[in-house]
DNA sequence: CAGGCCGATCAATCATAGCT
DNA sequence: GAGCTATGATTGATCGGCCT
């Protein structure tokens, strides 16, 4: 056992957490699918971008919160109540708008 | 013997030997994976599974070694294609703690 | 039909970040 | 600064799909 208690202090050495807004964005793609948390390679791409990371670590993130979302789902109860809140209201902005410009439309 | 509920530990000396495999071939015959297997006293399929897993962190590193390389590189060094001296492999030299 | 590979994911673990 | 939790990364192994 002198082991191999690892992996010669491999990358994960440094590590630097997501920023707020990443972790923003990454949560609220996450609770908004969450019957189906599995962004597409397009839709990584997309989050990735939006996150400024790469694609992998939007990868992994996804890997990482689903197991741990599923483990203990109790934990990120309030997480979830949040940000479904959150879209909620974004959604309900989107639709204000779009009867807003209907009826601007409308004869 | 249980079915195989375990993560298998390779030690260091596997892991050395099946890396210096993989820089020899990227792709197994079946000849060298019964070899590789005896040697290194681990399954076929582990062998097999090692390779696959190579394969995929490689791609994965040229990917993320290219990408990313568009403002800092004047069209120079673009030698290394299949070698871990690459300055982002998280793998290392060795040492104990 | 069997067997290998790929791509994505899982699941456990490592190592560090960050808060108390 | 210790102690504990949160979190990003790594990796052996599994799953589905495709190909030979």
């Amino acid at each position: 056992v002198m082991i191999l208690r690892s992996r010669f202090l491999d990358a994960r050495r440094k590590r630097r957490n997501f920023s707020k807004q990443a972790t923003e964005i990454l949560n609220e793609y996450f609770y908004s699918h969450l019957s189906n948390p599995y962004p597409s390679e397009e839709a990584k791409e997309e989050l990735a971008k939006k996150c400024s990371i790469t694609v992998s670590q939007v990868s992994n993130w996804f890997g990482n919160k689903r197991i741990r979302y599923k483990k203990n789902i109790g934990k990120f109860q309030e997480e979830a109540n949040l940000y479904a809140a959150k879209t909620a209201v974004t959604a309900a902005h989107a639709v204000a708008a779009a009867v807003q410009n209907n009826q601007t439309n409308s004869p | 013997g249980q079915p195989n509920p375990i993560r298998t530990n390779f030690t260091t000396k596997q892991l050395t030997e099946l890396e210096k495999e993989f820089h020899f071939n990227k792709y197994l015959t079946r000849a060298r994976r019964v070899e590789i297997a005896a040697t290194l006293e681990l399954n076929e399929t582990q062998v097999k599974i090692w390779f696959q897993n190579r394969r995929m962190k490689q791609k994965k590193r040229e990917k993320e070694g290219l990408a990313p390389a568009a403002a800092s590189r004047s069209a120079k060094e673009a030698s290394e294609a299949s070698d871990q001296s690459n300055c982002t492999s998280p793998e290392a030299s060795p040492s104990s703690v």
